[in-house]
DNA sequence: TATTGACTTAGAGTGAACTTTAAGGATTAA
DNA sequence: TTAATCCTTAAAGTTCACTCTAAGTCAATA
């Protein structure tokens, strides 16, 4: 069991940010202590886990709330959550490859200016003698 | 020689954001007509392709600014050009190796939830017999 | 000449995802 | 017991990169 600024340390996530999430439905069903402490357990985590990966891979909260209510509401949405997971990760493999061919351009330059440096440092050692 | 319009259509940015783009210092010396119109060379358009690739790759509109102001500076700023690129492109290609762990994360659950619900199936074409 | 498009400055609005503040009260661990 | 941690609600603030509006003027094209 672990309190919120356990899993806070774990998760790289603020306190204030957990509590957001869970405000916005993103996990849910977290256990409390008697005195309404939040307790999560490693199921917790695991969950908080996939919901990093969603986030770090650009899906949208409302869209993460939307994929964890669909598990809540039991295996008939099945379809619908491996639907969603599949149509993400097509975009996401779009994003990086358009990402790629824009890193491409930046790496050609990159070489071109690293080769006129060296000119212009030539030049410059010329002058020198 | 093209309009704003016609530059708006090239690249996909606004005639706002080409202004906005200027205002902020990421492309500058553009030609104007008689009366005050922009008229953008096909050198400017090939700046603002550049513009446009480190913008998508995530550099922020005040780095790109920051390069911009260093290439009006001349050659003696070369090397400070030559380093921030290949900052910018270490930094993507981090973030795109991350991006592809969390990818594979999620691939992995997509994959693992398409099992379940093909047993799923499976359960409910029994049940129907 | 009429219509469309461009110009300016300056400021307000937008959306996403936090982040912070405030205020007051309760709980927990050493 | 006491210091540190946690709880709540509600709302305001922040950052980024636009995006839009206003108001008035000027230019270009058919």
């Amino acid at each position: 069991m672990y309190s919120i600024q356990d899993v806070s340390q774990k998760t790289g996530l603020s306190a204030h940010t957990l509590r957001y999430y869970e405000k916005e439905g993103l996990i849910s069903g977290v256990e409390r202590t008697a005195g309404g402490f939040r307790q999560y357990t490693d199921e917790d985590l695991e969950r908080l886990g996939l919901i990093c990966c969603l986030k770090n891979t650009g899906m949208s909260i409302q869209e993460i709330a939307r994929f964890v209510r669909l598990t809540h509401e039991g295996d008939h949405t099945l379809e619908e959550r491996v639907e969603l997971l599949r149509a993400h990760r097509e975009l996401v493999l779009e994003r990086m490859a358009e990402m790629q061919k824009h890193l491409d351009k930046v790496t050609w330059k990159l070489n071109f200016f690293t080769e006129k440096l060296r000119a212009y440092e030539a030049q410059k050692a010329k002058e020198k003698q």
